[in-house]
DNA sequence: ACTCATTTGAAAAGGATATTTCATTTTTAT
DNA sequence: ATAAAAATGAAATATCCTTTTCAAATGAGT
Protein backbone atom coordinates (compact mmCIF):
# COMPACT_ATOMS: atom_id res chain seq x y z
CA UNK A 1 0.00 0.00 0.00
CA UNK A 2 2.84 2.44 -0.92
CA UNK A 3 0.20 4.06 -3.05
CA UNK A 4 -0.47 6.55 -0.17
CA UNK A 5 1.41 9.38 0.24
CA UNK A 6 2.35 11.86 3.25
CA UNK A 7 -0.64 13.69 2.94
CA UNK A 8 -2.54 10.49 3.41
CA UNK A 9 -0.90 10.17 6.82
CA UNK A 10 -1.36 13.61 8.11
CA UNK A 11 -5.23 13.40 6.79
CA UNK A 12 -5.25 9.33 8.95
CA UNK A 13 -3.28 11.14 11.38
CA UNK A 14 -5.86 14.26 12.03
CA UNK A 15 -8.20 11.33 11.41
CA UNK A 16 -6.86 9.41 14.70
CA UNK A 17 -6.97 12.34 16.59
CA UNK A 18 -10.49 13.86 16.05
CA UNK A 19 -12.55 11.20 14.22
CA UNK A 20 -15.24 13.65 13.91
CA UNK A 21 -13.63 16.55 12.18
CA UNK A 22 -15.76 17.49 9.18
CA UNK A 23 -14.34 17.48 5.54
CA UNK A 24 -13.83 21.39 5.45
CA UNK A 25 -12.26 21.46 8.99
CA UNK A 26 -9.66 18.88 8.28
CA UNK A 27 -8.90 20.83 4.40
CA UNK A 28 -8.15 23.81 6.22
CA UNK A 29 -5.35 22.04 9.02
CA UNK A 30 -3.86 20.66 5.89
CA UNK A 31 -3.85 23.01 3.49
CA UNK A 32 -5.98 21.65 0.56
CA UNK A 33 -9.01 22.40 -1.11
CA UNK A 34 -12.75 20.50 0.48
CA UNK A 35 -13.08 18.75 -2.75
CA UNK A 36 -9.58 17.62 -2.67
CA UNK A 37 -9.72 16.40 0.68
CA UNK A 38 -12.73 15.04 0.19
CA UNK A 39 -11.97 12.46 -2.33
CA UNK A 40 -8.82 11.71 -0.44
CA UNK A 41 -11.00 10.79 2.46
CA UNK A 42 -13.09 8.61 0.09
CA UNK A 43 -10.49 6.86 -0.98
CA UNK A 44 -9.04 5.59 2.01
CA UNK A 45 -12.30 4.89 3.00
CA UNK A 46 -12.95 2.63 -0.12
CA UNK A 47 -9.63 1.35 0.65
CA UNK A 48 -10.80 0.00 3.39
CA UNK A 49 -7.45 1.70 5.42
CA UNK A 50 -9.77 3.88 7.58
CA UNK A 51 -12.79 0.97 8.15
CA UNK A 52 -14.69 3.46 10.75
CA UNK A 53 -15.26 5.76 13.61
CA UNK A 54 -15.20 5.26 17.48
CA UNK A 55 -16.03 6.53 20.72
CA UNK A 56 -13.10 6.26 22.74
CA UNK A 57 -13.99 5.43 26.45
CA UNK A 58 -12.92 5.97 30.00
CA UNK A 59 -12.96 2.12 30.95
CA UNK A 60 -12.63 3.28 34.87
CA UNK A 61 -15.68 5.59 34.67
CA UNK A 62 -17.10 2.90 33.35
CA UNK A 63 -16.53 -0.01 35.71
CA UNK A 64 -13.93 -1.77 34.00
CA UNK A 65 -11.08 -1.35 36.75
CA UNK A 66 -9.44 -4.47 36.05
CA UNK A 67 -7.64 -5.38 32.58
CA UNK A 68 -5.62 -8.67 32.33
CA UNK A 69 -3.67 -10.24 30.08
CA UNK A 70 -3.73 -13.79 29.69
CA UNK A 71 -1.29 -16.90 28.69
CA UNK A 72 -3.31 -20.27 27.57
CA UNK A 73 -1.56 -22.87 26.78
CA UNK A 74 -3.09 -26.40 25.10
CA UNK A 75 -2.81 -29.39 24.40
CA UNK A 76 -4.16 -30.89 21.77
CA UNK A 77 -6.36 -29.29 19.51
CA UNK A 78 -9.31 -31.88 17.24
CA UNK A 79 -11.31 -29.45 14.62
CA UNK A 80 -14.32 -29.48 17.21
CA UNK A 81 -12.37 -28.23 19.56
CA UNK A 82 -10.89 -25.05 17.27
CA UNK A 83 -14.44 -24.45 16.07
CA UNK A 84 -16.08 -24.59 19.94
CA UNK A 85 -12.58 -22.57 20.79
CA UNK A 86 -13.35 -19.38 18.57
CA UNK A 87 -17.05 -19.52 19.25
CA UNK A 88 -16.41 -18.83 22.68
CA UNK A 89 -13.89 -16.03 22.05
CA UNK A 90 -16.11 -14.13 19.77
CA UNK A 91 -19.20 -14.86 21.88
CA UNK A 92 -17.10 -13.16 24.96
CA UNK A 93 -17.37 -9.57 25.40
CA UNK A 94 -15.06 -9.02 27.96
CA UNK A 95 -13.01 -10.62 25.91
CA UNK A 96 -10.98 -7.89 24.06
CA UNK A 97 -8.58 -9.72 21.86
CA UNK A 98 -7.07 -12.91 21.57
CA UNK A 99 -3.65 -13.51 19.29
CA UNK A 100 -1.98 -17.09 18.57
CA UNK A 101 1.28 -15.96 19.26
CA UNK A 102 4.77 -17.31 19.20
CA UNK A 103 6.50 -18.08 22.41
CA UNK A 104 6.03 -20.35 25.80
CA UNK A 105 2.01 -20.14 25.59
CA UNK A 106 -0.52 -19.96 22.62
CA UNK A 107 -2.58 -17.82 22.87
CA UNK A 108 -2.99 -14.27 24.74
CA UNK A 109 -6.18 -12.99 25.75
CA UNK A 110 -6.84 -9.37 26.76
CA UNK A 111 -10.10 -9.23 29.15
CA UNK A 112 -11.77 -6.91 30.95
CA UNK A 113 -14.16 -6.85 34.20
CA UNK A 114 -15.22 -5.06 36.62
CA UNK A 115 -12.80 -6.18 39.91
CA UNK A 116 -10.79 -9.47 40.52
CA UNK A 117 -13.97 -11.01 42.03
CA UNK A 118 -15.44 -10.46 38.21
CA UNK A 119 -12.29 -11.43 36.53
CA UNK A 120 -11.96 -14.40 38.51
CA UNK A 121 -15.00 -15.66 37.95
CA UNK A 122 -14.90 -14.68 33.99
CA UNK A 123 -11.78 -17.45 34.29
CA UNK A 124 -13.76 -20.00 35.90
CA UNK A 125 -16.76 -19.94 33.61
CA UNK A 126 -15.45 -18.81 30.46
CA UNK A 127 -11.70 -19.45 29.93
CA UNK A 128 -11.25 -22.70 32.01
CA UNK A 129 -14.23 -24.31 30.12
CA UNK A 130 -12.17 -23.62 26.33
CA UNK A 131 -11.46 -26.90 24.94
CA UNK A 132 -7.84 -28.74 25.38
CA UNK A 133 -6.46 -25.85 27.70
CA UNK A 134 -4.17 -26.85 29.82
CA UNK A 135 -2.89 -23.96 31.38
CA UNK A 136 -3.86 -20.48 32.35
CA UNK A 137 -1.69 -17.45 33.76
CA UNK A 138 -3.13 -14.44 34.07
CA UNK A 139 -0.98 -10.89 34.06
CA UNK A 140 -3.46 -7.91 36.03
CA UNK A 141 -2.74 -4.60 34.85
CA UNK A 142 -1.50 -2.67 38.25
CA UNK A 143 -0.23 0.49 36.49
CA UNK A 144 -1.06 1.38 32.93
CA UNK A 145 1.70 3.38 32.28
CA UNK A 146 0.48 3.98 28.23
CA UNK A 147 -2.12 2.69 26.32
CA UNK A 148 -3.51 4.02 22.61
CA UNK A 149 -4.60 2.96 19.38
CA UNK A 150 -2.94 5.52 17.03
CA UNK A 151 -1.15 4.51 14.54
CA UNK A 152 2.28 5.53 13.45
CA UNK A 153 0.98 5.99 9.97
CA UNK A 154 3.75 7.72 8.90
CA UNK A 155 6.45 5.19 10.35
CA UNK A 156 4.53 2.57 8.86
CA UNK A 157 3.96 3.52 5.48
CA UNK A 158 7.95 4.29 5.68
CA UNK A 159 7.15 8.29 5.00
CA UNK B 1 -20.15 6.32 38.12
CA UNK B 2 -23.57 4.11 38.81
CA UNK B 3 -25.40 7.62 37.87
CA UNK B 4 -25.25 5.77 34.33
CA UNK B 5 -28.17 3.81 33.23
CA UNK B 6 -29.58 1.74 30.39
CA UNK B 7 -29.85 4.33 28.22
CA UNK B 8 -26.62 6.09 28.45
CA UNK B 9 -25.17 2.67 27.92
CA UNK B 10 -27.09 2.06 24.53
CA UNK B 11 -26.02 5.46 23.48
CA UNK B 12 -22.26 4.85 24.22
CA UNK B 13 -22.63 1.35 22.58
CA UNK B 14 -24.23 2.99 19.59
CA UNK B 15 -21.24 5.56 19.65
CA UNK B 16 -18.32 2.87 19.74
CA UNK B 17 -20.31 1.37 16.24
CA UNK B 18 -20.03 4.14 14.91
CA UNK B 19 -18.78 7.20 16.53
CA UNK B 20 -19.48 9.75 13.36
CA UNK B 21 -23.43 9.01 14.47
CA UNK B 22 -25.64 12.19 14.43
CA UNK B 23 -27.32 13.33 17.52
CA UNK B 24 -30.41 13.29 15.14
CA UNK B 25 -29.63 9.82 14.35
CA UNK B 26 -28.88 8.47 17.48
CA UNK B 27 -31.71 9.89 18.89
CA UNK B 28 -34.08 8.39 15.95
CA UNK B 29 -32.50 4.66 17.05
CA UNK B 30 -33.02 4.69 20.79
CA UNK B 31 -36.15 6.18 20.55
CA UNK B 32 -35.66 9.37 21.94
CA UNK B 33 -35.97 13.41 20.82
CA UNK B 34 -33.29 14.79 19.68
CA UNK B 35 -32.76 17.28 22.31
CA UNK B 36 -32.88 14.62 25.24
CA UNK B 37 -30.21 12.84 23.54
CA UNK B 38 -27.78 15.92 23.01
CA UNK B 39 -28.25 16.43 26.77
CA UNK B 40 -27.24 13.13 27.22
CA UNK B 41 -23.97 13.14 24.82
CA UNK B 42 -23.62 16.08 26.30
CA UNK B 43 -22.88 15.09 29.89
CA UNK B 44 -21.14 11.77 28.85
CA UNK B 45 -18.95 14.36 27.25
CA UNK B 46 -18.78 16.07 30.62
CA UNK B 47 -18.30 13.28 32.97
CA UNK B 48 -15.25 11.99 30.92
CA UNK B 49 -16.67 9.21 30.26
CA UNK B 50 -16.56 9.45 26.29
CA UNK B 51 -13.04 10.93 26.13
CA UNK B 52 -12.95 11.83 22.34
CA UNK B 53 -13.84 9.73 18.67
CA UNK B 54 -11.13 8.19 16.93
CA UNK B 55 -10.82 6.46 13.22
CA UNK B 56 -10.51 3.07 12.92
CA UNK B 57 -7.55 2.10 10.87
CA UNK B 58 -6.63 -1.48 9.10
CA UNK B 59 -3.24 -2.04 10.30
CA UNK B 60 -1.92 -4.32 7.64
CA UNK B 61 -3.01 -2.05 4.82
CA UNK B 62 -1.13 0.43 6.71
CA UNK B 63 2.24 -1.50 6.46
CA UNK B 64 1.73 -2.91 10.31
CA UNK B 65 2.57 -6.48 9.55
CA UNK B 66 3.54 -6.93 13.10
CA UNK B 67 1.94 -7.05 16.23
CA UNK B 68 4.24 -8.12 19.10
CA UNK B 69 3.59 -8.40 22.60
CA UNK B 70 6.95 -8.14 24.85
CA UNK B 71 7.52 -9.32 28.74
CA UNK B 72 10.40 -7.21 30.03
CA UNK B 73 11.65 -8.09 33.33
CA UNK B 74 13.48 -5.83 35.34
CA UNK B 75 16.32 -5.35 37.93
CA UNK B 76 16.52 -2.52 40.65
CA UNK B 77 14.98 0.63 39.45
CA UNK B 78 16.12 4.27 41.22
CA UNK B 79 13.85 7.18 40.52
CA UNK B 80 16.18 8.47 37.93
CA UNK B 81 16.03 5.22 35.72
CA UNK B 82 12.11 4.91 36.19
CA UNK B 83 11.86 8.34 34.81
CA UNK B 84 14.46 7.41 32.03
CA UNK B 85 12.26 4.25 31.13
CA UNK B 86 8.94 6.56 31.55
CA UNK B 87 10.16 9.08 29.10
CA UNK B 88 11.34 6.43 26.58
CA UNK B 89 7.40 4.46 26.73
CA UNK B 90 5.94 7.79 25.92
CA UNK B 91 8.09 8.88 23.30
CA UNK B 92 8.07 5.38 21.20
CA UNK B 93 5.20 5.79 18.81
CA UNK B 94 5.82 2.25 17.64
CA UNK B 95 4.64 1.08 21.53
CA UNK B 96 1.17 1.14 21.40
CA UNK B 97 0.82 0.09 25.19
CA UNK B 98 2.84 -0.72 28.48
CA UNK B 99 1.53 -2.28 31.48
CA UNK B 100 2.96 -2.76 34.89
CA UNK B 101 1.56 -6.37 35.36
CA UNK B 102 1.27 -8.57 38.43
CA UNK B 103 3.30 -12.50 37.27
CA UNK B 104 6.05 -12.73 36.00
CA UNK B 105 7.53 -10.32 33.65
CA UNK B 106 7.24 -6.71 35.39
CA UNK B 107 5.77 -5.07 32.33
CA UNK B 108 3.99 -6.01 29.25
CA UNK B 109 4.29 -3.79 26.20
CA UNK B 110 2.80 -4.16 23.19
CA UNK B 111 4.62 -3.41 19.77
CA UNK B 112 3.97 -2.45 16.52
CA UNK B 113 6.46 -2.81 13.50
CA UNK B 114 6.40 -2.95 9.89
CA UNK B 115 7.95 -6.39 9.54
CA UNK B 116 10.41 -8.98 11.75
CA UNK B 117 13.42 -6.95 10.98
CA UNK B 118 12.05 -3.23 11.66
CA UNK B 119 10.92 -5.33 15.04
CA UNK B 120 14.27 -6.51 15.70
CA UNK B 121 15.49 -3.24 15.09
CA UNK B 122 12.99 -1.19 17.74
CA UNK B 123 14.06 -4.39 19.97
CA UNK B 124 18.07 -2.89 19.82
CA UNK B 125 17.52 0.41 19.47
CA UNK B 126 14.50 1.03 22.28
CA UNK B 127 14.09 -1.87 24.35
CA UNK B 128 17.35 -2.75 25.16
CA UNK B 129 17.95 0.95 25.91
CA UNK B 130 15.75 0.78 28.69
CA UNK B 131 17.37 0.82 32.30
CA UNK B 132 17.80 -1.55 33.66
CA UNK B 133 16.02 -4.02 31.87
CA UNK B 134 17.47 -8.16 32.62
CA UNK B 135 15.28 -9.83 30.23
CA UNK B 136 13.23 -9.47 27.35
CA UNK B 137 10.93 -11.82 26.03
CA UNK B 138 9.18 -11.58 22.32
CA UNK B 139 5.45 -13.14 21.94
CA UNK B 140 4.57 -12.38 17.96
CA UNK B 141 1.02 -12.63 17.03
CA UNK B 142 0.60 -15.19 14.65
CA UNK B 143 -3.00 -15.09 14.30
CA UNK B 144 -5.07 -12.20 15.67
CA UNK B 145 -8.39 -14.36 16.53
CA UNK B 146 -10.14 -11.28 17.99
CA UNK B 147 -9.25 -7.76 18.46
CA UNK B 148 -11.97 -4.82 19.66
CA UNK B 149 -11.70 -2.58 21.56
CA UNK B 150 -15.70 -2.08 22.10
CA UNK B 151 -15.77 -1.97 25.76
CA UNK B 152 -19.17 -4.39 26.98
CA UNK B 153 -20.11 -0.69 29.04
CA UNK B 154 -24.08 -2.45 29.69
CA UNK B 155 -22.09 -5.60 31.68
CA UNK B 156 -19.52 -3.43 33.08
CA UNK B 157 -21.91 -1.10 34.76
CA UNK B 158 -24.37 -3.97 35.78
CA UNK B 159 -27.07 -3.70 33.66
C1' DA C 1 5.82 22.24 -28.60
C1' DC C 2 1.32 20.14 -28.65
C1' DT C 3 -2.43 17.36 -27.45
C1' DC C 4 -4.97 14.52 -24.47
C1' DA C 5 -5.94 13.03 -19.91
C1' DT C 6 -5.78 13.83 -15.16
C1' DT C 7 -5.87 16.62 -11.11
C1' DT C 8 -7.16 20.68 -8.86
C1' DG C 9 -10.03 24.08 -6.34
C1' DA C 10 -13.55 27.89 -6.04
C1' DA C 11 -18.16 28.30 -5.96
C1' DA C 12 -22.84 26.79 -5.48
C1' DA C 13 -26.80 24.39 -3.51
C1' DG C 14 -29.37 21.75 -0.89
C1' DG C 15 -29.47 19.18 3.05
C1' DA C 16 -28.19 17.99 7.58
C1' DT C 17 -26.54 19.41 12.23
C1' DA C 18 -26.08 21.25 16.77
C1' DT C 19 -28.22 23.88 20.14
C1' DT C 20 -31.76 26.84 22.33
C1' DT C 21 -36.36 27.93 23.73
C1' DC C 22 -40.57 27.23 25.90
C1' DA C 23 -44.79 25.02 26.90
C1' DT C 24 -46.08 20.57 28.70
C1' DT C 25 -45.46 16.37 31.21
C1' DT C 26 -43.57 13.79 34.79
C1' DT C 27 -41.48 13.17 39.12
C1' DT C 28 -40.58 14.25 43.89
C1' DA C 29 -41.48 15.72 48.40
C1' DT C 30 -44.62 17.08 51.72
C1' DA D 1 -53.54 15.71 46.96
C1' DT D 2 -50.76 19.52 45.97
C1' DA D 3 -47.04 22.41 44.92
C1' DA D 4 -42.37 22.91 43.51
C1' DA D 5 -38.75 21.09 40.80
C1' DA D 6 -37.00 18.56 37.13
C1' DA D 7 -37.18 16.36 32.76
C1' DT D 8 -39.10 16.13 28.21
C1' DG D 9 -39.81 17.01 23.26
C1' DA D 10 -41.51 19.73 19.20
C1' DA D 11 -40.25 23.50 16.81
C1' DA D 12 -37.21 27.06 15.26
C1' DT D 13 -32.80 28.77 13.60
C1' DA D 14 -28.50 29.79 12.23
C1' DT D 15 -24.58 27.43 11.18
C1' DC D 16 -22.03 24.04 9.12
C1' DC D 17 -21.44 20.09 5.86
C1' DT D 18 -21.19 17.17 2.04
C1' DT D 19 -21.10 16.68 -2.64
C1' DT D 20 -21.28 18.18 -7.48
C1' DT D 21 -19.95 21.04 -11.21
C1' DC D 22 -16.98 23.28 -14.25
C1' DA D 23 -13.20 25.93 -15.72
C1' DA D 24 -8.33 26.28 -15.04
C1' DA D 25 -3.95 24.20 -14.04
C1' DT D 26 -0.90 20.52 -14.30
C1' DG D 27 1.36 16.52 -16.16
C1' DA D 28 2.42 12.72 -19.71
C1' DG D 29 3.38 10.98 -24.03
C1' DT D 30 4.81 11.91 -28.60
Amino acid sequence: MSQLDKIDAQLIDSLQADGRLSIAKLAERLGMSEATCWRRHKRLEELGVIEGYQATLNRRKLGGNVLAFVQITCTQHSEAATAEFERIIQASSRMLSCHNTTGEADFLLQIIAQDLDDYSRFVEKVLRQLPGVSSIRSNISLREMKTTSHLPVGELLGL
